[in-house]
DNA sequence: ACCTATTTATAAAT
DNA sequence: TATTTATAAATAGGT
């Protein structure tokens, strides 16, 4: 959209970049509000430009709610370390070595995310290599066991299922035998549970891929509450 | 875009909202991953449908890491509005950006590095694997490319040698000739050239020291641990 | 910040 | 849901 194809990737020019973001920026922000309008959906945005700006658009109460979660947490802890601020000449120094750092750490992730690879010689390069390569094996034997983990514990509660559906099938058999007995032609209220049971969708096999893609939205999840309960979270620290 | 304009309001009928909704979606978090590539920002988009089903956007492996940098500017921004210290202050609510910042940075960087992964749900294990993978694909790419363009350097250069010396060892045939011939008998000076040249050190073997890398050993790198020894550091910006 | 030539996104139809 | 198509929007490069 505009005079020329865009490449993906970082855009070397300051200027260029600093216009591109602030164009883009508010594009993002203004289609993020469109769609919440217009399908109904509630949303949040936010963005931190380069030089760490914030920038956000929020239709409010779902994102409000998580932000509140950390919002306590992150209160707590800096309490603790806002008693000890004595001095404040050294700000300054410790400011331009806190941005420095950022610079270094922001050059790493882009190396590691395969950008920026210019800046490496080749012995940076094999380096980087063996790293992630490393990164990667542990990566995904870890993922590995969290699937594996998340479908055993559905295979257990398949067996369960299927027991406690066995269970009902026969009491269900044994009532409409009673029933039978009792009153001659009274069958028109049986309910087959059986096949209720067993139809139950296996919601938790919809194992996350990336962030979007598959989503079959019509399906019928039930009022999930939001995050599947395999899914650990960051409980602290 | 579309056939028609499009009315910022509520689309009513059920299905053209559910369709909408995905489209729009996907474009969202497309250009959510546009604007992060292009313009180095870092963002998080958070979607929920009318459903409450969710989708969401992370440049993060860890979107959490995101909203936790959001928490502290939000905070750090609060404060100004209720602290009236003007001047200085601002050097506090900096600084306290930038600290949260490193942190994002550095567990990120811990991730790339495949360590902390416990902090990672499967989602982000996934996205965190492809990243890697395809960092890693760029980055074999870049280092056969730098091995193969010093290959045939050293190969030039090698010809090269080896043209120069065959026109020195015919240049020292002459001369050895020519001096046979004017002084009997005085030869012990002569120096066998040939082997001289052949036997000059392939210097150029070590790969990848070009311009930036050498002699920069010495130099006291400053005290960031977290710093791969392999990561060059730029001169230039 | 404003202006177009173009590229993209996408509404409607299939 | 996936494709296709006609159009509306977004935006890259200039000014």
């Amino acid at each position: 959209m505009g005079r020329g194809r865009v490449e993906l990737k970082r855009i070397e020019n300051k200027i260029n970049r600093q216009v591109t973001f602030s164009k883009r920026r508010s594009g993002l922000l203004k289609k993020a509000r469109e769609i919440s309008l217009l399908c109904d959906a509630e949303l949040a945005v936010i963005v931190f430009s380069t030089k760490g700006k914030l920038f956000e658009y929020s239709t409010q109460p779902c994102l409000e709610r998580i932000l509140q979660r950390y919002e306590r947490y992150s209160y707590a802890e800096r309490q603790v370390g806002a008693n000890d601020q004595a001095p404040d000449e050294n700000w300054a120094i410790e400011h331009e070595k806190l941005k420095a750092r950022v610079e270094v750490l922001q050059r790493n992730q882009r190396n590691f995310m395969g950008e920026e690879l210019d800046s490496l010689n080749l012995k940076g390069l094999q380096s980087l290599e063996q790293q992630l390569d490393s990164a990667l094996k542990h990566i995904r034997s870890k993922k590995n066991q969290a699937m594996n983990e998340s479908i055993s514990e559905l295979q257990k509660k398949d067996k369960a299922l299927q027991e406690h559906n066995k269970l009902l099938a026969k009491k269900n058999k044994e009532r409409e035998k009673a029933l039978s007995r009792e009153e001659e032609g009274g069958l028109q209220n049986n309910v087959d549970v059986t096949s209720v049971l067993v139809t139950q969708p296996p919601e938790s096999l919809n194992i996350g891929g990336s962030s979007e893609s598959k989503g079959s939205e019509g399906s019928p999840t039930r009022p999930n509450s939001i995050l599947p309960h395999w899914m650990p979270r960051r409980t602290n620290e």
